[in-house]
DNA sequence: AAACTCAGTATACGCATGCATACTGAGTTA
DNA sequence: TAACTCAGTATGCATGCGTATACTGAGTTT
């Protein structure tokens, strides 16, 4: 049976989870295939064996992260469907800010790349930005319509909640523990502001 | 009289000139003393004569930005003073959407290393952002007064607006001009939902 | 059991890097 | 004009890099 396979799938996660390990204090851009390789106690060479170079190996890992926050916030919407939409909110990043915590390394990767030298790395994040917009936006009027609401622009509104929540969010890397409290606070009650602003009101000339 | 100073000045604004122009190619953490110092047409062993190392012509130049984008908004905020609230916001995103163009290389620098790698540097910039929304605190504490309105929390909304207005205005750096203008519209409408949203409304018990 | 595959090894190459050392010569001061 | 300062030069070293080449030996197929 397949033990060759078996090891080789082995290797290969040894190499992505050292990577990982590496990026979190040096930034993923600081990598090299040596290093990585010495990490995960393989020849420099044997790395060509799974990855063409560093950015074909950076973008497993994001798309490792995306895969990860999308459960992660599935499960959250999931948990949260029978509570209002503050509670969601206030859920959902919750739910965030401890996947943060427990995936930093991803979390640093993903982040600091998104604006970073290689076009591929930011293609790749942004793309996986969009379909969280997606979801969300799917989400707020899903749940407006419960409410028999309407919003303005839910597509904005998604991604100005997005932005916010990854962007505050990257902020938890460099906080203790003890004064995360206050951010997520603060990132709560923006997200917040903008779904009320992204509330119709009554009719008003204007 | 004082020939030698300034040419050492001239020197080292070269220095930061080169490095500012390669690092929108590769990014400024990828850029070596050595590189710089050829590009300015200087031995590698001149650039220790100005700056102890990469990171500290980094912050000058993170410095340099900083105060470019104050200069900038200072203007647009006394440009704008009679208009209203709305016209505000849109014209004072239109400028720095200008200066992003303009200063596309020192912006892709701030926008990067904000979460980059390197601690004085993320805490460098922050601190400068800090600043932007100090100010935009004030810009809306002021402006909500005139027209006779209660903000919720004037911080936590200026914070909102300056993370969404950085964070999707490094997007600009992606596109081409022509697509700019959705990029704009949906800055300005995302910025104005969360005014919106801040905005105290009629006691309500809820 | 013989032939084949292929993940990983061993080694070596040329190159760019940070940095140390000793030097030069224009500009300044006394 | 003699002494001094100091921005920039010239050179060289050790290190780490990406990658090419030839190989080995366990695992698989026939």
């Amino acid at each position: 049976m397949d033990k060759r396979a078996e090891q080789k799938a082995k290797t290969r996660k040894k190499l992505i989870d050292c990577a990982l390990e590496l990026s979190a204090t040096k930034g993923f851009a600081a990598l090299s295939i040596r290093e990585v390789a010495q990490a995960a106690d393989v020849t420099p060479a044997a790395f060509y064996r799974h990855f063409r170079d560093m950015e074909e190996l950076g973008l497993c890992l994001v798309d490792e992260i995306a895969v990860g926050l999308r459960r992660l916030l599935r499960n959250s919407r999931k948990e949260s469907m029978t509570k209002d939409v503050k509670t969601i909110s206030e859920f959902t990043i919750e739910s965030f800010l401890v996947f943060v915590n427990e995936n930093s390394n991803l979390f640093r990767l993903l982040l600091g790349e998104r604006q970073g030298a290689s076009d591929s790395f930011r293609r790749a994040i942004r793309k996986e930005m969009d379909i969280f917009v997606e979801e969300l936006t799917e989400d707020l009027e899903r749940i407006a319509k419960v409410k028999n609401q309407t919003l303005r622009h839910p597509a904005f509104a998604a991604e100005a909640v997005v932005t916010i929540v990854f962007t505050l969010g990257a902020e938890a890397l460099d906080l203790p523990k003890f004064k995360q409290d206050n951010l997520k606070k603060r990132i709560v009650e923006e997200v917040n502001m903008i779904i009320r602003g992204a509330r119709m009101r009554e009719r008003k000339s204007l």
